[in-house]
DNA sequence: TCTCGACCAAACTACCAATATAGTCGAAAC
DNA sequence: GTTTCGACTATATTGGTAGTTTGGTCGAGA
C-alpha cells in the first residue's frame, strides 16, 4: 500500500534489502528463510525490515515485482522494433525463457506451497498471463495483418502459443522437481522450447511461393 | 507374480473385482478407499481380494493396465491402417485424450501422491511414455517416407509433440486441481489440443503446391 | 526519518497415544 | 484344487499436545 519511493539514484537501502532478500531466497527458497536471516544479509536488525516492507508475502512480491519489471521493460521495447513478427515473437520466446529462469533460480516454483498457497503470487501470475496474452496478441495480429501469418484469430493463437510454452515449463519444473537441476537437461530443455516455436510459427506461416523456401536455419 | 489366469469368458471374479476397484477408485481416489470397501463393493470380504491380488498397489496396477491395454490395442490398430500420416496422428491424438481422461477419472493425477509416490505407477507410466515416443516415432517417419511432413529425425519430432501433448495435460491438472472439474473447461482444452496438434501438423508438412491449400477444416 | 531490543501471538515441529487398515493364516465350504 | 471367510498382527495414519520457531508489533532512542 504505502511503499516508501525508491530513488532512481544509488543503492538505498530498500534495494539493498531486496538484494539481500533475493540472495537468500535463491540460496534456500522463500519458506527456508526467516527474515531475521534477510536482515542480517542486508547489514540490519530485522525491525527495520518492517520499516520498509509490512509483510514477508510483500517483500517477495517486492522482489519478484522486481524481474518482472525488468522482463516488462525488455518486451516493450521488443513490441516497438520494427522486424518481422515471427522475428519477433522468437526473440520473445528467448526474453521469456530467461525470464522465468531468474523465477526458477529464486526457487519460486518449488514444491507447491510458494507460488500456489500465497495468494499475493498467485494472483500476480494470473495478471502476468493475462499481459502475456496481450501481447503475444499483439505480435501475432501484426503477423497477421503483414501477411506472414494466416490467424483467423490472434487472441486464440496467442493463447494456444502461450499454453504450450506453459506447459513445457510445467513439464520441465516436474523433471526439475524429481531429478533435480541437470544443465544437460536445462539445455535440452532450451532447445526444446526454441524448436517447438519454430514449428508453431511454421504452422501458421503462410508460404506464398511454391516449394519450401526455408528463411531461417532451424537448428544452430 | 503368480496371477490366475483369468478365463476369455464371462465376467470372472477377477474382472468384478476390478470393476469394484475402479468404481471405488474413480469415486473416492485410491488413497481414501481401503480393501474392505471394494470387497463390499465387490460382494466379497476383504481377505478374498487378496486371493486374486497381492497387495493393494497391484490391484491399482491392474486396473490401470486394463486402461492401458485397451488404449495399446486402439493404437496398434490405428497403427495398422492405411491412411495419410496426419491422420493417423490426429486420430492417435484423439484416442489418448481419450485414455487420460480414463485415467483423470480414476483420480490417478489428484493431490501428487498417487502417481508420484507408487514406484510402480511411476515406472509403468515412464514405462508407457516410451512406448508412445515409439509410435509415434513410427507415425513420424511414416509421414516423412511418403512426402508428407518434412522430418529431419523423426524421434526428435515425436519427442516434441509427445512433449507438447504432455505439458498441455499437465496444464490442465493444474486447473484441475485449483478449479476443480468444469466441463466448459474440459471442453475448451479439448479443442486446445486438437488445434495444436493442426498447427503442429502443418508447421512439419511439406506444401507441394504454391498458395494454401486447406485439406480440413481447422475447428468445426 | 530510520534503527533497534524486547515482546507477543500464531505457525510450525516433535512427539506420543489411539485408531485404522494393509496384509497374513489356518480352517472350512465348495 | 478353488474359493471363501473370521480372527489376528504389524505398520501406517490420524489427532492431539507441549515446546520451539518465527512473522509481526511497539515504544524508545538516534
Amino acid at each position: 500500500m504505502h511503499m516508501p519511493q525508491p530513488n532512481t539514484t544509488a543503492p538505498r537501502t530498500q534495494s539493498i534489502i531486496l538484494d539481500a532478500a533475493e540472495h537468500q531466497f535463491a540460496r534456500f527458497g522463500y519458506h527456508k528463510v526467516t527474515m531475521e536471516e534477510i536482515a542480517l544479509d542486508a547489514g540490519l536488525k530485522k525491525a527495520s525490515l518492517y520499516y520498509y516492507f509490512p509483510t514477508k508475502d510483500e517483500l517477495l512480491e517486492a522482489v519478484v515485482g522486481r524481474k518482472r519489471d525488468e522482463f516488462r521493460q525488455k518486451v516493450d521495447k521488443l513490441l516497438g522494433q520494427e522486424a518481422p513478427s515471427h522475428e519477433r515473437i522468437k526473440a520473445y520466446a528467448r526474453i521469456r525463457l530467461e525470464y522465468f529462469d531468474e523465477l526458477i533460480a529464486l526457487r519460486m516454483y518449488e514444491s507447491r506451497p510458494i507460488a500456489r498457497n500465497r495468494p499475493v503470487l498467485k494472483e500476480m501470475f494470473l495478471h502476468h498471463s493475462q499481459q502475456e496474452l496481450e501481447w503475444l496478441t499483439r505480435l501475432f495480429l501484426d503477423g497477421g495483418r503483414n501477411g506472414e501469418f494466416e490467424v483467423r484469430s490472434a487472441g486464440r493463437v496467442a493463447a494456444l502459443y502461450l499454453h504450450i510454452m506453459q506447459g513445457l515449463r510445467l513439464r520441465y519444473m516436474r523433471t526439475l522437481e524429481d531429478n533435480g537441476f541437470d544443465p544437460e537437461v536445462a539445455a535440452q530443455s532450451r532447445r526444446e522450447f526454441g524448436a517447438v516455436t519454430e514449428i508453431f510459427l511454421k504452422g501458421i506461416e503462410i508460404r506464398t511461393a511454391g516449394g519450401g523456401e526455408r528463411n531461417g536455419p532451424a537448428a544452430k
